[in-house]
RNA sequence: GCACCGUUCGUCUAGGGGUUAGGACACCGCUCUUUCACAGCGGUAACACGGGUUCAAUUCCCGUACGGUGUACCA
C-alpha cells in the first residue's frame, strides 16, 4: 500500500515554526517512500478563523520547499480539502456512532459542565464528563431524548467511552503506549452548532483520505486513545501514529513567540535562505547518523526515516540556525546572491551596482556576515561613496598621531605615479608608505581601514582597496588629509 | 491533582552491557594574516538520582526526582 500523509493545519494564524517542522517531517516521510503528502485544513472552530490565514500558511509552506500533491489550492481525488466544505459528511458518520451504540446525545448547557467540573475539583476527581448524573440519552431516558430533539433542544453528540478496557496503540516513535478507558473523557463529536470537534472530523478525514500515517506533534499523544476508540467504534483499521517531539524555548516549555521569532514569515523576513531553514528545522529532532550537517532537500527526503526521529523535545539555538545560515551564505553562487541583493541596494540609493562588481563584493564580504542583507550595510563603503560617520575620538586619534599622518600622506602622494591595479600593489605601495613615515605596517592597517572605509572591521584590506578603486581611494585620503 | 511522554556537554545530538563517551553550535585559547575579522589548530564541558539484573551498567529493569504535554461544545 502507498504511503499517504497529511498535514492538517487550522487557519487560526501564522504558520509556525513548529508547524512547518511537522509538515516537513510529513514531506519527507512520504517522498523517501514515494506516497503522497496531502493539505487539509482543519477549520471546524468558526470562532479563531484568522482571515488570510490559509493563504499565508500555503505561501510560507511553498517558500519553504514543502509542497503538497493534494489539498485545496491544488485539488485531488480526495477533496474537498476544506473541513468546512465536507460539513454534512461529519453529522452523517456522527448519527452513524449513535446508532450503533458508540455515541450519544447530551444536553448539557455550558454552565452546567462548569458547575460539573466544579463538583469535582472540590471532591478532589479528575475533571471528567459524568456520564451517569448529567442530562444525556441514557439519564433522560429514550421518550425524554426524543421530545427534546423534536423540540430542536440544544444538544451535542458524545463519545461512549468503555469504563475500564486499556486503549492500546502503537506509536512508531514512543513504541506501545497504553491507556485505561476511565482516564479518557466522553469526547464531544458533534458541537451544538453541528459542527464536528477536531477529533470526529480527523478521524473521518483521515479514514476517507486513506491516510497511512498520521505524523503530528507530541502535544496530540494525549488524545490519540480517543481516536483509537472512535476507530474501533466506526470498524475502521486505525494508521500508524508517530508523534514528533516539540520544538522548546530556552526553558523548555513549548516554544512560543516570548523568546524570539517563530512565524516561518519572520525568519523569512529576517533573511535567511528557505533550505537553510529548513535543513536546521529538520535536525531538530531527527538524526540522520553520520556527521554531516548539511543537507538539501534531496538529501534529508533521501535520508529521512521515523525510527530516527528523537523522543524528547528539542531547544529552537537560534545562534546554530544563524550559523546554518551563514554555511549556506558562503557556499552560494556569488553572481546568483547578487541577483538577490540588487532590489536591496537600489533601494538604499546606491551608484556602484553592476552586478559583477556586486558579486565581488559578496565574495568579500560573506565571510563575516550571517545574512545576505547585511552586506548592502556593511559594504556602503563600496557601493557607493557616502561613508558612515566617523566618530571624533576616532578622528583625533588619526589626526593626532604624526607617523600616521605621514604614512597616509605618503601613500596618497604616490598615487599619482602609482599603478593601483590589484591586491599586491597596493599592498607594496602601503608598505613603501610606512616605511617612508617610519612606522610599522601594522600601525598603519588601521587607520588606512578607517580613512578608506570608515570602519574599523572588514575583509582583507588590500582587496577591499583593489575593489574601492584607485581613484576613490585618493579622494578619501585627499579629504581627510585637507 | 490525574494521565501520558520524556531526561547524554549550556544547546542540537551520536553511541551503546566492557569506549580516552564522538560530532556540531556557543564559549575560551593558540597560530596565521606585520590590523580587526575570516580561516586553521586546540581546549573547557555531559550519561538526573537511587535501587536491582550482571563478572561488568551511562546503556537493560524498577522506583524517585525533575521537566514537558494533555486534561475545552480549541486545534
Amino acid at each position: 500500500m502507498s504511503v499517504r500523509v497529511r498535514f492538517a493545519p487550522s487557519p487560526t494564524g501564522f504558520l509556525h515554526i513548529g508547524s512547518l517542522r511537522t509538515a516537513l517531517y510529513n514531506y519527507l516521510f512520504a517522498k523517501h517512500h514515494g506516497g503522497t503528502c496531502i493539505l487539509r485544513i482543519e477549520d471546524t472552530d468558526r470562532t479563531r478563523l484568522v482571515e488570510g490565514a490559509i493563504e499565508e500558511q500555503i505561501s510560507s509552506l511553498a517558500w519553504a520547499g514543502v509542497v503538497f500533491d493534494e489539498g485545496p489550492h491544488v485539488g485531488g481525488n480526495y477533496g474537498p480539502y476544506t473541513q468546512s466544505e465536507r460539513f454534512d459528511l461529519y453529522r452523517t458518520y456522527g448519527m452513524q456512532l449513535v446508532e450503533n451504540g458508540t455515541a450519544y446525545y447530551a444536553f448539557d448547557t455550558s454552565d452546567e459542565l462548569d458547575a460539573m467540573r466544579q463538583r469535582q475539583q472540590a471532591a478532589g476527581i479528575a475533571p471528567k464528563y459524568d456520564r451517569s448524573s448529567m442530562r444525556n440519552q441514557y439519564t433522560l431516558g429514550e421518550q425524554e431524548t426524543a421530545r427534546l430533539l423534536a423540540e430542536g433542544a440544544l444538544h451535542v453528540i458524545r463519545l461512549k467511552v468503555p469504563l475500564t478496557a486499556d486503549v492500546r496503540f502503537h506509536d512508531q516513535i514512543r513504541g506501545d503506549v497504553v491507556v485505561n478507558g476511565r482516564e479518557i473523557d466522553d469526547q464531544i463529536l458533534l458541537k451544538s452548532d453541528g459542527f464536528p470537534t477536531y477529533h470526529l472530523a480527523n478521524v473521518v478525514d483521515d479514514h476517507l483520505m486513506e491516510i497511512t500515517h498520521v505524523i503530528r506533534a507530541e502535544e496530540w499523544l494525549p488524545s490519540t486513545p480517543k481516536h483509537v476508540l472512535l476507530y474501533e467504534a466506526f470498524g475502521w483499521t486505525a494508521p500508524t501514529f508517530a508523534h514528533v517531539p516539540l520544538l522548546l524555548n530556552p526553558d523548555r516549555s513549548k516554544m512560543s513567540k516570548r523568546h524570539g521569532d517563530v512565524m516561518v514569515r519572520d525568519f523569512a523576513a529576517k533573511g535567511y535562505f528557505p533550505d537553510a531553514l529548513v535543513n536546521f528545522v529538520a535536525l531538530c529532532g531527527w538524526h540522520p547518523g553520520g556527521d554531516n550537517e548539511k543537507f538539501s532537500m534531496e538529501e534529508l527526503i533521501d535520508a529521512f526515516s521515523l525510527e530516527r526521529v528523537n523522543k524528547a523535545g528539542a531547544v529552537f539555538d537560534y545562534k546554530k540556525l544563524e550559523w546554518m545560515n551563514s554555511e549556506y551564505l558562503r557556499s552560494r553562487d556569488p553572481h546568483q546572491l547578487a541577483t538577490a541583493l540588487l532590489p536591496t541596494l537600489t533601494e538604499r540609493g546606491y551608484t556602484r551596482i553592476e552586478p559583477a562588481f556586486v558579486a565581488d563584493v559578496i565574495a568579500l564580504l560573506r565571510e563575516r556576515v550571517t545574512f545576505l542583507a547585511e552586506i548592502a550595510e556593511f559594504g556602503d563603503y563600496l557601493f557607493g561613496d557616502t561613508l558612515c560617520a566617523l566618530s571624533d575620538e576616532t578622528q583625533a586619534a588619526l589626526t593626532g598621531n604624526q607617523g600616521v599622518v605621514d604614512a597616509l600622506r605618503a601613500f596618497h602622494e604616490g598615487f599619482s605615479d602609482a599603478t593601483l591595479t590589484d591586491e599586491a600593489t597596493f599592498k607594496a605601495h602601503a608598505q613603501a608608505s610606512a616605511e617612508h613615515a617610519s612606522i610599522k605596517m601594522g600601525a598603519m592597517m588601521k587607520p588606512l581601514r578607517l580613512v578608506l572605509t570608515h570602519r574599523d572591521v572588514g575583509a582583507d584590506l588590500f582587496r577591499t582597496l583593489q575593489l574601492i578603486g584607485a581613484d576613490r581611494c585618493s579622494h578619501r585620503l585627499a579629504s581627510f588629509l585637507s
